[in-house]
DNA sequence: ACTGCCTGTGTACAAGTGTTCACTAATGTG
DNA sequence: CACATTAGTGAACACTTGTACACAGGCAGT
């Protein structure tokens, strides 16, 4: 797995990858692969599942991180972006898998993104935030916030790991991007809608 | 070119096509790609520049049939998924492009979208809408919009083409997650932020 | 010490891969 | 009509690929 996720940091695309280069690169043989894994639809099913304990240790370092609400959205966009670097080949083998040509590991992906919803629409009850906001409002606004973090994460993964100058660019941008949806919410109606 | 989109529409990924299987497609000899392409990434960056052209058209439709802004955004979101739809595999290639293995192809994707959302600043401006915006700001909102389509666009090629529930589903979610954008925008302090 | 289990090895095969070369059929322009 | 260009052909090359099989070493627990 490891040697998977190598070659993804790599450049390459997890659904280009054959048996034999990543047995190549774990430095094992061809055959090796069979006693770990049915076929490389098995191997992403299982990158999914560790992708969920990176995405679980995120959670926890910004909810023991994230005091103050006022600064909620920057800290956040922070930690997100620190995480997104130390982890940068599981998270490149995420945003392939969202268009990936496994229907499986796609659907795995999707579920992890709508429990990190669900958790930040628990938190944000939590702090007491948004409270007028209808349980669906409130998840309709949860969910734009994760997909609009996860499509900033493409942008951060195409640009160079130690640029950081579009480093800070691209987190200024999605703080940017998320107050903008966190005024919606805090203006938003849930009766008229 | 239509070769490589139909096996994507098929289900594959582009990263994973090769000069073989895509020649088989079309029904020609292996060397015959050589008389039109130098690679597969070279196939790829037509394939962008075509889907350039199937983006303007569906602005274009867009801007003759949105008129009245009550349902501006109903109006444009049915527009766009009935494009995604027609054009499903030229759509699932963009979707696979943005996290793909070509910097070419990505880079190129990227920069149709941010035309798409430079286009959308000048159409609201000549709508006389969001006049409270500063240029910067409202570069941001539009930016916010594409990126928040695009995703919805990986929702909805992930159900089956016909599956009429679902496509209504994604249909309104996303015009949620637009009115969201918008209420926040229309709330928006360009001065104190 | 013996027995199972787990992981890794080596060999093998049939099929598929990218790319090359010299060739031919079709096309449209002078 | 003649000519140059373009698109497609077929054979050949040196690899790489997925998968199957029988086998070997190391580790438990009895």
């Amino acid at each position: 797995m490891s040697a998977a996720l190598a070659l993804v940091g790599k450049g390459r695309h997890f659904a280009s990858l054959g048996i034999r280069e990543v047995t190549r690169q774990a430095g094992v043989v061809p055959t090796s692969f069979y006693r770990h894994f049915r076929s490389m639809d098995d191997l992403g099913l299982q990158l999914v599942d560790e992708l969920g304990l990176v995405l679980r240790r995120m959670m926890r370092e910004a909810r023991a991180n994230v005091l103050q609400a006022d600064k909620l959205i920057e800290e956040s966009v922070g930690i997100f972006v620190a995480h997104a670097q130390a982890n940068r080949s599981f998270f490149l083998f995420m945003a392939q898998g969202l268009a990936g040509e496994s229907r499986a590991v796609q659907e795995g992906i999707r579920s992890e993104m709508r429990f990190f919803a669900s958790e930040l629409a628990n938190d944000l009850r939590r702090l007491r935030l948004m409270e007028h906001l209808s349980d669906a409002d409130m998840d309709v606004t949860c969910d734009l916030v994760v997909r609009t973090v996860a499509f900033s994460l493409t942008d951060l993964l195409s640009i160079s790991e130690d640029d950081d100058y579009q480093i800070g660019q691209v987190r200024k941008r999605t703080t940017r991007f998320l107050q903008m949806v966190f005024v919606g919410a805090a203006n938003w109606n849930s009766d008229s809608a």
